[in-house]
DNA sequence: GTGTTGATATCGTTA
DNA sequence: TAACGATGTCAACAC
């Protein structure tokens, strides 16, 4: 979508492959955003492989090299090509007929996406302008700083000393230490949590206490709005603690 | 996307809020996949919330209640509702003019998706037919296969057991015998690993050691195409081995 | 470029 | 329904 006055759109309904194909390469040069409705078949090969048989699908060439090809069912496309990629458009020859073939080619990781259409109802495209970007919240940087502007929160008299802290395992969410003055590491997560949590927790325990010095006493807290059962007993097990706290959505 | 003879497509450049939202109801009501394509702004409050200003983006309403809102860039919508969710269409009287609001909402967890469209400058219908599944390989459970055909592949003399054996930890991958009689625990992954994967194969091996009984020796083998440095550190901090394959893409 | 982690992750399978 | 793990995860950020 290039930065025009206001946004336009130009489409094709029934378009020969050839005029399917001149409508594309025009959007495309064009910086435009453009979508392809029609009977088609799919393949991939790359990091994986996969093939996809004849059926009606919607797909979309962004200006940024990103391939979508969407069926009537589903959040994620059936398949798809990453942003970086170079689109091409051409028409075959094939059985007797012409075919429209789309194809997304990227380096690094190599691979490639073949739409073959068989039949094209509509090529559309779209040039508008998008100066705005998604404000988000709700996310697990609002539950840190959640804890930062109350560290009680957490538990009374604890002090964050630093967030992001490395260690040979990773970088701690929050570290702090308690009235005590022992040593606390927190990973927080800004919905229910899994064993997976858990397991991230304890290295970062672990490292730390052999970081700072043998058989340094460090605890490991986890934040989130809940655990799972399992995730529970292996906190228990492994001496961690676990704090119910969720990000503010406001 | 209902079942017709032949695919089928119905659009409208520009036209009045009244008609494009009856063009909507219309598509929504019979099944079919309709896209809206204009200047709006999005909304979402649920698990978290965000705004996003006004913008030309390309909407898709799906017959499952799927809704994806996408600008010229990137390989992920800029908003969305998964499948499950109510659409609904209505003109809204706002500041003097009709505007076109788009709301997709569902429960558990309760989430509502709002689009205000100032400008609508296509609206299409398309309905198809897709028989036809995804046909995938180079995943993980490829790599399983490779294996069970081959277990030498792991090491001479493995023997396989159980796939998916249950352990308090959770189901592991493969379980089998070395020729020594020693439980072998193995974690299948079809990529380079990271620390999380030495967290996981951990886990089982720790719970099947003490599901077997006391300090029974278990053995943990992470097969992966390659491991991070960090990952391989933590791997021999804790008696992990490490095996190198790929699933066979072909 | 690789490494690591978050995500409104999504998706499928299973208890 | 919730839980758990795979994904061609994607995307952002650090190094």
């Amino acid at each position: 979508m290039t930065t025009t006055e206001r946004a336009s759109v130009s489409s094709l309904e029934d378009p020969s492959p050839e005029a399917a194909r001149e409508a594309i390469a025009k959007g495309t040069e064009r910086e435009a955003l453009v979508t392809v409705f029609g009977r088609c078949t799919v393949d991939y090969e790359g990091r994986a492989s996969s093939r996809l048989a004849e059926g009606d699908r919607h797909v979309m060439l962004k200006p940024d090299g990103a391939t979508l090809v969407h069926t009537d069912e589903g959040q994620q496309p059936v398949n798809w090509q990453p942003p970086g990629c170079d689109h091409d458009v051409r028409c075959v020859r094939e059985k007797g007929t012409d075919a429209l073939v789309l194809e997304s080619v990227r380096k690094t990781p190599e691979e490639r996406l073949l739409v073959r259409f068989r039949d094209v109802l509509q090529v559309s495209s779209f040039a508008g302008s998008d100066e705005n970007e998604l404000a988000l919240s709700g996310t697990e940087e609002d539950l840190r700083q959640r804890i930062l502007e109350e560290p009680t929160l957490l538990e009374p008299g604890f002090r964050p000393l630093a967030t992001e802290r490395d260690t040979p395992a990773g970088a701690v969410d929050i570290y702090g230490e308690d009235t005590a003055g022992r040593a606390v590491v927190v990973e927080l997560k800004r919905r229910r949590v899994g064993p997976d949590a858990v397991s991230q927790l304890r290295r970062y325990v672990d490292a730390l206490a052999r970081d700072l010095h043998a058989d340094a006493a460090v605890r490991g807290v986890l934040v989130a709005p809940s655990v799972t059962e399992r995730a529970e007993r292996l906190l228990a097990e492994h001496g961690l603690e676990f704090v119910s706290l969720e990000p503010d959505p406001e």
